[in-house]
DNA sequence: TGACTCGACTCAGAAACCTCCCA
DNA sequence: GTGGGAGGTTTCTGAGTCGAGTC
């Protein structure tokens, strides 16, 4: 407990005392062997080690769906040339005429075959991997031997952006120990290059709490190497996440109050201030920074917007006043809803959209900035992401008053905790494809309750004909055979009534991914507080890694928690 | 003063990996 | 006993938010 308990740093010191070994840089690459090769116009071509590499990053992707669009293979092939000795770049002028076929098969092969590799061997390369980690993974934080998140370089390849982005298939370099800066305290054992070696820079910087970073190429910005979430440092700044959420339900009926009121605002700007807040808050929709052109992805959050993301509806489904949104946002995930808005703020939409195309602002007059000076106005700390924080905590809190039956077994209290979760999901646009295996494995499922059906069918008669038989004889071996049969069509019925609970819970989950919610929003207090009132094992909402990640909340919270 | 850039951090889903169960 | 597949876990790294500095 007296972990969380240190005093607190001030002046945006972070920390006293930074030790580690810096990144480890993955392998360098391996060429291919003689007999595997690339060709061009049908005919074998040997290529440079450094063509040869990148043609590797290509090769291996072939399967996947990025290299059939044309952006990602232009891009591709402009950072390929570049890399090509002359020669090179005299004979490989065109992508199409490119075979990597064979190259791709080798690396499908490789994989196999490790896959393959007997026990012994495996467990050899998982005492290395093991190895790496104890050596590397971990870093001393004021006297605490802490995990790091991340302690590799990542490897160069292909970018892969999400969605449409204009960068996709772009050449990713290798990070060298002279494009790393490393940070850690003055007088701590400063980590050694790899030999031959120098780093960018060391510094001393105590006031932030990366432990090295490197520019990555493609969007030209920093990467960093930090801890992980089970971290002292990481686990105080997520208490204190959660508490600025909580002060936010102190003041949030003031705020609701003050933008109804700035609906009616003379200044446009404060209008649209109002109704953005009013989104974020209602909606849970991420603030929207403005982004460069071109650069990214095209996607939007409330601030940013355009006419073409809404559509208004006087009526709809029997609803007044419905906005229908369609847009997409962070890592283009489609946002798609209806929904019904007070009179006001479909008014306003209306005069905002007024003569405007369907690629300008809505909110035209907004930035970021501008609505989160506000906010801070309105309560220290108090950004538009906190809002996000402080819905999807009050939600599950709320959602498990309502759904939670004490009378329930564990099982049908898990499956209440796990709908409150998807509420929250919802509520935040957390989805995650389809997996591939769902229908397959549905179907598995479905025929498994057929099954049980029938066996409880037979069951029933079972009983039906025990009885008859018992009320002929009246003999205590027919009593005792109908109570067989009795106890045994109960423990079918729960057999069936849990597949079917469980089939429940997949089809509403397919296209929803819990994890993110449970993971960045929902103060694990509320559910540490919900397992001790249950008496549910916490192992059963948090798994190992979860439980590490939310110690601070576990040591913190009794079953009286509120949020 | 405010638009713009940059740095540091949180949040995001996909993919790789691992484990456990069932045929 | 075993192999493979489903589902859970971990890793990976891209995509946001937001404050501060700059001009």
């Amino acid at each position: 407990c007296s972990r969380w308990e240190e005093e607190k740093k001030e002046g945006g010191v972070k920390w006293m005392q930074l030790e580690h070994r810096g990144p480890y840089f993955v392998p360098l690459y391996e060429p291919l062997p003689e007999d595997v090769q690339f060709y061009y116009d049908g005919k074998p071509l040997k290529l440079s080690l450094a063509t040869e590499e990148i043609a590797t990053f290509y090769a291996k992707m072939l399967d996947h769906e990025y290299t059939t669009k044309e952006i990602f293979q232009n891009n591709f092939f402009h950072d390929w040339r570049k890399e090509m000795t002359s020669e090179e770049q005299e004979i490989i002028k065109d992508l199409d005429k490119c075979d990597f076929r064979e190259i791709h098969k080798y690396f499908v092969d490789k994989n196999e075959a490790r896959k393959a590799l007997p026990k012994e061997e495996k467990q050899k390369l998982k005492e290395e991997a093991d190895k790496i980690q104890e050596e590397y993974g971990y870093c001393i934080l004021d006297g605490h031997r802490e995990k790091i998140g991340n302690f590799k370089t990542e490897p160069p390849g292909l970018f892969r952006g999400r969605g449409e982005h204009p960068k996709m298939g772009m050449l990713k370099k290798r990070i060298m120990p002279e494009d790393v800066i490393i940070n850690c305290s003055r007088d701590s054992k400063i980590p050694e290059p790899p030999e031959g070696h120098r780093w960018k820079e060391v510094r001393f910087d105590n006031t932030v709490t990366w432990l090295a970073s490197w520019t990555e190429n493609i969007q030209n910005t920093l990467k960093y190497i930090m801890l992980n979430p089970s971290s002292k440092l990481k686990g105080e700044k997520d208490w204190e996440k959660y508490e600025l959420a909580r002060r936010l339900k102190d003041v949030v009926h003031t705020i609701r109050a003050q933008y109804r009121k700035d609906w009616k605002s003379k200044v446009i700007k404060k209008r649209q201030r109002a109704v953005a807040l009013y989104f974020i808050d209602k909606l849970a929709l991420r603030a929207g920074n403005e982004k460069e052109e071109g650069e990214t992805a095209d996607t939007v959050g409330c601030c940013s917007l355009r006419v073409e993301h809404i559509q208004l509806h006087l009526q709809l489904d029997g609803q007044e006043h419905v906005v229908e949104f369609d847009f997409l946002g962070k890592d283009s995930i489609r946002y798609y809803n209806k929904v019904s808005v007070e009179k006001p703020v479909f008014k306003n939409l209306q005069l905002f959209m007024k003569n405007k195309d369907p690629t300008d602002d809505l909110f035209d007059q907004l930035t970021t900035s501008f609505l989160n000076k506000h906010l801070q106005h309105l309560m220290d700390g108090l950004t538009a992401k906190v809002f996000r924080t402080y819905n999807a905590s009050i939600t599950l809190q709320e959602q498990l008053k309502a759904l939670t039956n004490p009378e329930d077994n564990v099982a049908g209290k898990l499956l209440s905790y796990n709908r409150a979760n998807r509420a929250v999901a919802i509520l935040c646009n957390h989805q995650r494809s389809i997996p591939k295996t769902f229908a397959r494995s549905m179907q598995v499922l479905q025929e498994k309750i057929d099954a049980k059906k029938e066996q409880v069918e037979e069951a029933q008669e079972e009983v039906k004909k025990a009885e008859d038989e018992f009320k002929d004889t009246k003999d205590a071996k027919a009593e005792a055979n109908v109570e067989k049969k009795k106890k045994l069509l109960k423990r079918l019925e729960e057999q069936l009534a849990k597949l079917n609970v469980q089939a429940t819970d997949k089809e509403e989950n397919k296209q929803i991914a819990l994890g993110t919610s449970k993971l960045n929003y929902l103060d694990p207090r509320i559910s540490v507080a919900w397992c001790k009132k249950f008496g549910i094992p916490i192992e059963r909402i948090y798994n190992k890694t979860q439980r590490e990640k939310f110690a601070w909340a576990i040591d913190m919270a009794g079953e009286d928690f509120e949020f």
